[in-house]
DNA sequence: GACGTGTACTTAATCGCTTAACTGAGCGGA
DNA sequence: TCCGCTCAGTTAAGCGATTAAGTACACGTC
């Protein structure tokens, strides 16, 4: 197979009897050509199915076209996990509209993926990239502040070292959610987070704390997981086989409160007559399983598009904002409810 | 933030008194300059932290050093569905070995598709592609054939029209799930498919009808539908209201199995004791619900990373075999079980 | 001492495109 | 008639690599 001879500015330009300076006035829309001469130009440059290489471009212009996207979780969550699908898709068709390519990576570590910036960094594979799951004192930031790579923060709470952020403010909706399980009668309610060390946990956090401490929420506790869904499963089934088990479970995703359900179930602990089950990302799953899950949503595609727009700002050189995303939207379904009796201690 | 100057060869032979030829072959591991000199330049380009431009060399050499992937389903599929992120992480894994980078697209149509193709192949910006989903008589083939790009098929059937292809017997564990099932008493049952117009759903197909045949089962049909959790949903209740219901479904992916699960628990029909219930990719979602789903699972991870060694054969230029990827396995869980009664045709 | 043969380089063309600087024609005004 | 200006191009350098072809020197050989 050999892959055909794709046609450059300089068979155009000897189609149309002009030099290539010429072709590339015509093509990028600078001025230097006649109207007659350019739509002769463009149209043979449409014929011939011409489009530019990139590597030329890159070489001359300095830009690649395209923006890296590194996600550091194992690919087992990854894969089942619609957060992250859903947000490259959502950044993945924003870019698309200009052209930017989008170059995608799984890590394992931190690590890794730092070294994978320098690399893209280096080799000028990438313009700028988005960091997620921001960190407390996260080192990217500084790694790619240090190589002047363009970045932008996704989902990070606000100020993010230096670094434009888009920032989602779950503050509101944690409020809702605390506010309606007081409602429903909880008292004991447990939020199943992720790893400690993500900022946007801690931002959560201290929004289920504040919100708690507001509604005269007696037992409000934290436990990190992993986002597994082994990870909730474990937290879910020691937290039902305490002495004074929680009435209410907020997981941080969607997965966790998945695996939640099913060993509420296991351990005959009815959802949500004895237990009231909240998903922080609702998606698709959440209303697929019964009973569906009560969630609390926002539109990843949404939040990837912004993303995608606020990184082709900063790698055009122009200064970026730090961006709201649409507050979350809380989701009631099945899956929450009024406690159905005072419960005591541990019962029979 | 200005962008940090990055070394290059011509960096590298300031500081070490020579050539950027030279610089050029001791950074290649050719011959033409003494060991000496050589050290002394990989020392200094090691020092300045120097990669190559990909812009450059792809200019330069005619290779990017880049494949592209394109996935053509819904978003909210995407997201939800575990197999398309192991994929990529296994396409992806592989490929950073030979730092190769993976350019990642969502298009909603196949024309949306393979105007990509064309586009890539224009401006270089891929060395080659992995194709997904083939369907029966799949334009791209041809497309891409024309580009003269080079193309890996995965998961399709064997003879893929001439491109290399990494096919999954499905046949035998399809066998083994009929003979399964067909053991624990079933008569009725009903394979819930993709879309008909995949190739592999239709080599899925043959296999089903063929075992069911071969195991004596009675009614052995096929409806098809999205591969979404909807799709799964309106299947699962309009086969579950019919008057001879199917005693056991064989859902083609983990999502409409974890509906079809859904909706057997809100009309009542007991899993597994009226109803079998087998998911064709075994995911962490199958081992959450409950009962947990008997599933047929195979190495997505490395079913990708053999994709992505493949392709990286074809784009060096040699001639790559078809091949098969490990066996899928059956994992029997508790979703699928001995009928418990023999039923007539409607019950109270 | 002339000649061939390696070795260790250097030189310069090349990939495809952008763009600053230059050229030459046409035109208006003094 | 000459000057200056604008327009519509051309020319050529540059982006950062690779690589064929050339060069200079050392060495061995007859």
């Amino acid at each position: 197979m050999v892959r055909a001879r794709r046609p450059t500015i300089v068979d155009i330009a000897k189609a149309a009897g002009v030099s290539t300076g010429a072709v590339s006035y015509a093509l990028n829309g600078r001025p230097g050509v006649s109207a007659p001469t350019r739509a002769r130009i463009l149209a043979i440059a449409a014929e011939m199915g011409w489009a530019p290489s990139t590597a030329a471009r890159a070489l001359s212009e300095g830009r690649v076209g395209a923006i890296g996207l590194i996600v550091d979780r194992p690919a087992q969550v990854l894969g089942v996990e619609p957060f992250f699908m859903q947000l490259i898709s959502g950044v993945q068709s924003e870019l698309a509209l200009s052209g930017t390519a989008l170059l995608f990576q799984v890590c394992e570590d931190i690590e890794t993926e730092i070294a994978t910036y320098r690399r893209w960094s280096a080799e000028r594979r990438v313009d700028g990239v988005l960091l997620l799951d921001l960190r407390v004192d996260d080192v990217r930031v500084s790694a790619v502040t240090e190589l002047g790579l363009p970045a932008i923060v996704v989902g990070g709470p606000e100020g993010a070292g230096g670094l434009a952020c888009l920032y989602s403010d779950d503050g509101a909706a944690m409020r809702e959610v605390v506010q309606y399980l007081r409602a429903l009668g909880h008292r004991r309610i447990v939020r199943v987070a992720g790893p400690a060390e993500f900022a946007h946990t801690a931002s959560r956090s201290a929004a289920f704390v504040a919100a708690a401490e507001e509604f005269g929420v007696e037992t409000a506790e934290i436990v990190h997981t992993d986002y597994t869904g082994e990870g909730g499963t474990t937290a879910t089934r020691r937290l039902l086989a305490a002495r004074e088990r929680p009435t209410a479970l907020v997981y941080d995703n969607d997965l966790m409160a998945v695996a939640g359900l099913g060993v509420a179930q296991e351990m005959g602990v009815a959802v949500p007559a004895d237990l009231s089950v909240v998903a922080w990302d609702d998606s698709v799953l959440c209303r697929l399983v019964r009973p569906a899950l009560t969630a609390v949503g926002r539109d990843v595609a949404e939040h990837g598009r912004r993303a995608a727009r606020m990184i082709i700002e900063a790698v055009a050189g122009r200064r970026v904002a730090d961006q709201a995303t649409p507050a979350a939207e809380f989701v009631p379904r099945g899956s929450t409810g009024p406690l159905a009796r005072t419960r005591g201690v541990t019962e029979g």
